[in-house]
This record gives C-alpha cells, structure tokens and sequence, in this order.
DNA sequence: TCATTTTTAATAGTATTACTATTATACTTG
DNA sequence: CAAGTATAATAGTAATACTATTAAAAATGA
C-alpha cells in the first residue's frame, strides 16, 4: 500500500503535525473528541489530557483551534478530490464521470486504510456538524486570502468541470457545485434531525435517496439548457 | 397601518420582549450588535450596556445568546411566510405562486415600516452570517422538541406545498424547499466572501442573478418528472 | 390608604474559556 | 562535550457565559 499524504495549506499550521508523532496524536485524538464533544466543548486542555501532553505543546503545533478545524475540514475534501479523481479516471463519457462525482460526495463513507492515524468516519461527521463554521466568521476575508479554503474551493472547481463538461451553456456551473455540496451535507443532517425538512431516508448502510435527490436536481437544470439549444 | 406581531414559540424567551420597553430595547439593540460584531463577539454585557441595563436584566428576557439568536431568526421565518402568503394572495396558478414565493425569498430584503424596532435589513445579514448556528449545536434534537425551529420548519413546508402544487409527482419537495431556501442565503454569502464558489453577482441595487438560478434549479428538477408522466 | 405580595433589576460574584509569557528540558551539531 | 536550538511544561491572564443574592418598584387587596 501506498504512503499517502495530502500537502496541506502551510498557514493552516505552525508545525506540520503529519511529520511527528505529537502531531499525529493531535490530529488523531482531535477527530475523536470534536466528534464526540462537538467543536465548541472541545479543548485543547481536553486534547492534551487525552494525548498526555499540554496545551502550550498543542499550540505549538496549531495557531488556535479553529485552525485545527480548518485543517481537519482541509484535509476532508482533499479526500473527497481524490477519491473523485481516482473513481472517474477509467470513464470517457462527461455523463458517467459527472455521475461518479455525484456518487462520491453522497456515498456513505468508509474507513480509507491509506490514510493511518484519520478516522475518516468521525471526520465526516465533523464536516456534517461543522463545517459552516469554518468560513461563518468574521474572519473569512482573512482567511480566505491566506488559502485556507482551498480544498473546498478545489472540490468545488473539480465538480464545476465536471457540470460544465456535460452541459457547456449553463450558465451556473460554480454556484451548482456549492450548492449540491452543501445540499448533500445538509440533507444527511435533517434527515437525522430534522426530519420534517427531508425527504431522504438515511440509515448506516444506505444512502440511494440522496443520491437521486442530488443527480436528478443536477440534471433537471441542465437539461434546460440542453433543450433551449 | 395595523399594528403587527408574530406569535413565536414561547420557548424561545422567559419573558417575552415585546411587552416591555426594554424587551423591545433588547430586541432593537441585538439586531444591530450582532450585525455589527458577529455572534461570537456579541456578548449580554456589551448589550446591557448599549441600553444602559445590566447583564441580570437581559438574562430575564432570555435564558442565554443562543435562545435569543433563535428568538431574532424565527421572527425572520415568520416575516418572510408572511411576506409570501402576501404575495400569492391575489394569484391563481399554481406556476406563478411558486415563483412568486422564489422571489420574496431571493430578493433584497427593505425595511418593513409594519414592524417597529426591527431592523429587517440588518437581520437578514444576520441570518445569512449566523442561521446555521441556531441549529448545528449538540443541542439540536432537545432545542426541536420544544419547537425553537419552528419558524424555519414552518416557512420551508409552505414552499415544499407550492412545490407540490405545481408536480404533485416530484417525490423531494421538502428537500428542495430546504435546500433552495439555504442555497439562496449561502450563495449570497459566497458571492461576496468567496466568489469563486459562485457565479451569481450581487450588489445592494439587484440580485436577480438568484433568482434566476433558484427558479432554474426548481423547475428543472420538476420537469423531470412531468416529463415522464 | 397602606401593607403585602409579586415583579423587575442591580450588585457582585463563579467557574471556565482561549490563549500566552516565561522557564525548563531534550536534542542536535561542531 | 559544549553551545545552541528545538521542544514542551508551568503558571499564568483577560474575558467569557452565566448565577446567587439583594434591592427597588409595581401591583394587589383589605
């Protein structure tokens, strides 16, 4: 098996945490708290307790944390990208790899063993719950210049080109792709918590509904643009 | 002009802040903190100081800032239902209800001089920067079954029976009434903090641009399955 | 009217938070 | 092994959300 890592912004961090094994007990261990404690209960005093080491050493590593979530979040769809990349690399038709793009991003996740020390099950949770606050701040600017966004701006172009190689006259191919992004986070959640919003059924094994909610919304407005050529 | 107030859950608020002077200072001076400092920075002293109270007052009206950042987003819901019932009021076809209730959710939102001490356009920045806040907490499931969504949950069954109404046939209106309801708040955000992740322009003048992606996104979902009828 | 009850608001706190200045220890290198 | 550097621990700070208690004002009723 391949040694995979994902070359990450260098303004998410103070000290790369993949090249020590502190860092990767930071990362690892943050996972499992902020999916369990949720980002506002979780500390870095709680972080260091569990990993027996301090706060001033997690500091080290990353600037506060909300940078630990960016990078989290980062991390998150640079996996999503690839997975795309690699799942549509053997199709020709624009339709098929538009449609593997989609299948992708709504697909039920698994552990990925390329990947020690991230549990990308409780990392998808996390980017379910949290996300939003990432770039819900006053700070967004800031950040934004500093590149923090950019595996979600990534994912997000890679889908676009996706659309636009389907259907080369719609006109929203960018705003398409956000929204289906954050359509198929949102959906998972309601139908988890609000269901009266949904109508999506989720369970641990299956997750075909969204799937077609996602592809049919896609493929329903580019026909428009399709028909009216 | 009649005198206007929305019945919210009375969940939301100990003492509800309309029936006092300085409920209603609460209210007023909240909308414009939280627009201008951001959720995480308003604090119940800052605003017991832009009012000249006290901390202990302001936690009479409401238990914490979560509850009153539910208390303000509700009101909005329930504004902009009431805005839409407005609308369709005088409308026959099923077509042009829909649309219509697209455009009050998608249009810049004015001053409604109906209702004192509101800022509406400053509360709908509000809603844009902070929405996701009311309901991404650990609190969720707890916070609903004392109905604090209701608003939101209220306003998004409305479009889903506009959505039915136009194709009885499509099997996700709840679904999409969610999803286009949030899409237009995340795409106005995105369109001025990260422009790349959409194609839509906005300003403080127009905001067409919206609507017409939203309406494209809905009827081409439904043609779908008018289609194969 | 005036005493009693109830509502309302202010004072003065607490525990916890995110974050940091400084000191101590371990590791590297010439 | 000495000197310098990288790393981590100690011990803090200012600010936060929230509360227990006390004081004042308003409403009520005989």
């Amino acid at each position: 098996m391949a040694i995979l890592a994902f070359k990450l912004n260098s303004h998410l961090f103070l000290k790369d945490p993949q090249q020590t094994e502190l860092g990767q007990n930071i990362i690892s261990k943050s996972v499992e708290l902020i999916d369990s404690l949720g980002f506002e209960l979780f500390t870095f005093k709680k972080l260091a307790h569990a990993i027996d080491s301090t706060e001033a050493s997690v500091y080290r590593y990353f600037e506060n944390k909300h940078r630990l979530l960016l990078y989290l979040v980062s991390w998150y769809w640079n996996w999503i990208e690839y997975r795309i990349e690699i799942s549509i690399s053997n199709l020709k038709l624009p339709e098929d790899k538009l449609k593997a793009g989609i299948r992708v991003i709504t697909d039920k996740k698994n552990f990925d063993s390329s990947f020690a020390f991230i549990d990308e099950v409780a990392l998808h949770r996390i980017v379910i719950a949290e996300l939003d606050k990432t770039y819900l701040t006053k700070d967004v600017d800031k950040d934004n210049q500093e590149g923090l966004f950019g595996g979600f701006k990534s994912l997000c172009k890679k889908i676009a080109s996706l659309i636009s190689g389907v259907e080369p006259k719609y006109p929203y191919p960018n705003s398409l792709a956000s929204t289906v992004v954050l359509a198929t986070k949102q959906q998972l959640f309601f139908s988890n918590h609000l269901p009266s919003l949904s109508n999506v059924k989720t369970n641990d094994k299956i997750n075909d509904e969204i799937y077609e909610f996602i592809e049919k919304l896609i493929f329903g407005a580019l026909k428009l643009y399709n028909k009216h050529a």
